[in-house]
RNA sequence: GCCGGGAUGGCGGAAUUGGUAAACGCACGGGACUCAAAAUCCCGCGUUGGUGACAACGUGGGGGUUCGAUUCCCCCUCCCGGCACCA
């Protein structure tokens, strides 16, 4: 053994060791239970970056602990390996995306391997493999046979940058998820999921996601956005220029209150409703106010503020209860996109109808009323929003009836003249899966002049997507590779054309997690293996997914469970989002106005006498720079820190015990170079105490320890069981305290130098190298070996905390005087609760406050930790 | 506006069922070793007053329950995340 913790060797030593071993090879064991630990497999960008490295951690340390525990462990890794990014390289380096992706994916998983997680290699996969995708390809033929896949043409959110499609999920607020750009509306067809018809199980199925976060939860179940209320419709004889009837003479709309039909005083239509373009054919100013509309409903700043504007477009359509003439407006706040773009206006109880008739000066018409409270324009919202409360007034024949009543009567009437039913509506849109790229699965479809669109037959998949294109920035080059497009018709023969778009990345990563579940045969998407491992026992990742690629993966298991493929609901049963990786930020203003940031390593902080940061300078001109706080690390605001370098400096186990114990693995961690080297300082400490160690003098705890000793062995038990504790919790940062603690302890023991203190350090040393294996495995195992333990610390238990070494003959209880701390009691443990009533009266520090008449009124007695003695 | 999560020393953060607030680490101050520095080791470190023993205050603010509240209840402020003219 050497001194100075040598952590080149020892780390090289213990992963070739496990390489050699096969130490992580999964295998189905039924003596054992399962445990399936998965981290979100990255995309190969080109190398790690920390939230990587902080990701595979914590998958790493429950994945070893579990192992210890006796689990039968499954962590497997690979690649989401299609994207855009490969194509944005492809055209900037003239490199083919499989070759930069497979070079990428070479680099990144030698960087994986020097952090010693504990993966099991053999199950790798990448998503833009041929043997993988066929998969995709083949349940997109099965789901198209079931109809939850089908063509159409609609209005999609067209990325300008990236020249394809979006999903509704990858917009936010008006701009695409990864380039950021204002999103077009164009019209193009394109392949869809109905995913809006498990729109219900994926709502309900997440009260059975007892292990999630909360806050994901709420998230996806907003997304679903369940709305139960009344479809309905206005009849009219409005007809177009060719005399036919708009609609068929209908006006449908959606509402939630029902309750509140007999107050329509107008209806509002979406500026792209069908009565909207008949009425502005004749009326410039409305087509003008129609124009306006169209072009404000984009962006997301106009959005929130934009004051609620209308116009009457001077149509009518009569009421299907009261037979009453209602006005037609358009207005700006009805949206086409949800219901049916058209909606009834009840303005003494709704907020927005309220304003709106206010501002045009339109009939109010209440028709709830509420015990508590009156109608008034200032009193309103008070009483308007409890519908639990309300019951009907002023509505004829449903007056008196509450909420529920009113609702069920007033369908029922609807109903009974074919004019409208109970409806749910959802805000979750069907998954459009069609992209316009390159690099990615193909849709197995051949287009036949003849036939059509033609599924390509089971045995010709997988469709291969050719590996040697070079994309040149000018849309899909696929269209132009004729080898790839020309093709026969598989149903008559003919010369046809081969489907070019691909598909979303997102189907390739919502079932990655079966597929290393299973034998990965050529013959199967999936086998009974997979059926074995599944559900993901923990699944780690950012809480960026929290809405598009978790929500994903749920429909897709159900679509796979109802294809009997699978047996399971849900795939991951418990789900850790890790919080970011954020750094200091340091900038300056240049003499243009601009700002010029500075990496962490080019400034030296200002502090006070106490220690207080109070500025930083540049070290280059000494000069103060400004301090704009932590933020994620980027390449832009040159806050960064490689992973590679970090390995390279201190170790992976380094690395991976100040991630652990930086902060709890839930939240942003704030990087600090003194953090990594206290962490370092620590590991470094603990190899000199094992180097220290002889490995002779093993020998069995006394059964009557002194003192000092006795102590020290209870405190190493008693961070044991903390550190236990710990891990079941997944608050890591207390189980690397726990390990600094029983360091700390067995040096001072090592240092009184007291007979009997060997065994009670190896004892200690043995516990604390297991305790910490999972975080610093390498450092562990290497220990573990060489001071004699066991050959694999991996297949040692996970020890145990002895009752017998932390109970303590003497017990100090806290003495408080009317619940203030003033003093303390040592006692014997036998002592009873009498006898701790009497001595503690007898005490100093309480019998200075037994002064000027007062008494003591009453003791309380918790059991080995204090007792509080109320004097008055 | 609605939903979810927060606020604890100079900093990151601990405190398991209501029971010693600030564990562990970082930063900072002092000391030892050294020609010197680094490394390492030792001591101190919530605020205020006091030479000191000690006392008062102290977990965003205000109130409450309790022998006792960072923890439970009510009200308020601020911060982070998500959703949103959703009818």
């Amino acid at each position: 053994m050497q001194q100075q913790y040598p952590f080149k060797q020892i780390e090289q030593d213990a992963q070739t060791y496990w390489d050699d071993n096969q130490a992580f090879a999964a295998k189905v064991d039924s003596e054992k239970p399962k445990y399936y630990c998965l981290s979100m497999f990255p995309y190969p960008s080109g190398k790690l970056h920390m939230g990587h490295v902080r990701n595979y951690t914590i998958g790493d340390v429950l994945s070893r602990y579990h192992h210890m525990k006796g689990f039968n462990v499954l962590q497997p890794m690979g690649w989401d390996a299609f994207g855009l990014p490969a194509e944005n390289a492809a055209i900037q380096n003239n490199v083919p995306p499989a070759k930069w992706t497979f070079d990428n994916i070479a680099y990144m998983r030698k960087q994986l391997k020097s952090l010693g997680f504990a993966i099991d290699w053999s199950r790798e996969l990448a998503t833009c493999q041929p043997e993988y995708y066929k998969w995709n390809q083949w349940l997109f033929l099965r789901m198209l046979e079931k109809g939850i896949a089908y063509k159409k043409t609609q209005t999609v959110n067209w990325d300008p940058v990236d020249q394809t499609v979006l999903a509704n999920e990858q917009v936010i607020e008006g701009r695409g998820w990864r380039t950021g750009a204002l999103v077009e509306k164009r019209e193009i067809p394109g392949y869809y999921f109905n995913i809006t018809s498990y729109a219900q199980q994926l709502l309900d199925d997440l009260d059975q996601l007892t292990g999630w976060p909360e806050r994901v939860k709420t998230m996806q179940a907003n997304w679903i956005g369940k709305s139960v209320g009344v479809r309905f419709a206005f009849t009219h004889d409005i007809k177009d220029a060719n005399n036919r009837l708009i609609d068929d003479g209908k006006l449908w709309v959606f509402t939630t209150r029902a309750d509140t039909i007999m107050g329509v005083t107008f209806c509002a239509v979406a500026a792209e409703h069908p009565l909207a373009t008949l009425a502005a054919q004749n009326k410039p100013e409305l087509a003008a106010f129609i124009e306006k509309c169209k072009l404000g409903s984009v962006t997301e700043a106009d959005m929130a503020t934009m004051e609620k504007e209308g116009m009457d477009t001077g149509l009518t359509v009569t009421h299907p209860l009261t037979g009453e003439a209602v006005p037609v407006w358009i207005g700006n706040y009805v949206l086409m996109s949800y219901g049916e773009g058209a909606v009834m206006a009840v303005p003494a109880h709704d907020e927005r109808d309220f304003g709106f008739a206010k501002k045009y000066n339109l009939a109010i018409k209440q028709v709830i009323a509420n015990a508590d409270a009156t109608f008034s324009d200032e009193a309103w919202q008070e009483w308007y929003g409890d519908k639990t409360k309300a019951t009907c007034t002023n509505s004829g024949k449903y007056d008196g009836l509450a909420y529920e009543a009113a609702v069920d009567a007033i369908a029922e009437d609807l109903k009974a003249k074919s004019l409208g039913d109970k409806q749910i509506n959802w805000r979750l849109r069907d998954w459009g899966v069609s992209r316009q790229r390159y690099w990615g699965c193909p849709i197995p479809i051949i287009h036949c002049d003849d036939c059509g669109d033609v599924a390509v037959p089971d045995d010709q998949l997988p469709v291969r997507l050719p590996e040697d294109c070079v994309p040149d920035g000018s849309g899909n080059p696929l269209n132009k590779l004729d080898s790839f497009i020309n093709c026969a018709c598989p149903s008559c023969g003919k010369p046809a054309k081969r489907e070019t778009d691909t598909m979303d990345t997102f189907v390739d990563s919502s079932w990655y997690y079966a597929r290393y579940a299973s034998g990965q045969s050529s013959e199967s998407m999936v086998d009974a293996e997979t059926n074995h491992w599944m559900p993901v026992d923990q699944y780690i990742g950012g809480i960026e997914h929290a809405i598009l690629h978790l929500l994903y993966s749920r429909f897709w298991s159900k679509v796979m469970r109802d294809l009997g493929l699978v047996n399971y609901d849900e795939p991951f049963a418990n789900l850790l989002t890790q919080g970011m990786v954020l750094n200091h930020i340091f900038s300056r203003r240049t003499d243009k106005g601009g700002i010029e940031y500075f990496a962490p390593e080019e400034v030296s902080l200002v502090h006070d006498e106490h220690g207080k940061t109070i500025g930083a300078t540049l070290l280059a001109d000494g000069q103060p720079v400004d301090f704009q706080g932590m933020g994620t690390m980027s390449k832009s605001k040159r806050n960064g820190v490689d992973p590679q370098s970090l390995i390279e400096q201190y170790g992976a186990d380094t690395a991976r015990f100040f991630m652990m114990f930086a902060a709890p693995p839930e939240q942003t961690l704030e990087w600090s170079d003194s953090g990594v080297e206290g962490s370092h300082r620590f590991l470094k400490r603990l190899w000199n105490f094992g180097y220290a160690l002889s490995t002779e003098a093993k020998t069995e705890i006394p059964v009557k320890l002194n003192s000092g000793l006795a102590n020290a062995r209870r405190e190493i038990h008693l961070g044991l069981k903390q550190a236990t504790y710990d891990l079941d919790r997944q608050q890591f940062n207390t189980v690397a305290s726990s390990g600094m603690k029983i360091l700390n302890t067995l040096e001072k023991v090592q240092k009184e130098a007291e007979q009997d203190w060997q065994s009670v350090a190896h004892e200690g040393l043995s516990i604390l190298l297991r305790l910490l294996s999972p975080l610093t495995p390498h450092i562990a195992q290497t220990l573990w070996k060489e001071l004699g333990y066991g050959d694999d610390i991996l297949h040692a238990s996970w020890p145990e905390a002895l009752e017998a070494a932390m109970v303590q003959d003497q017990i100090k209880l806290m003495i408080q005087v009317n619940g203030k701390l003033r003093g303390d009691l040592e006692v014997s443990k036998t002592t009873n609760k009498e006898e701790i009533e009497r001595l503690v009266v007898t005490q100093e520090c309480v019998t200075k406050f037994l002064v000027d008449g007062a008494t003591v009124r009453k003791i309380i007695v918790v059991p080995n930790k204090l007792i509080n003695v109320v004097i008055g």
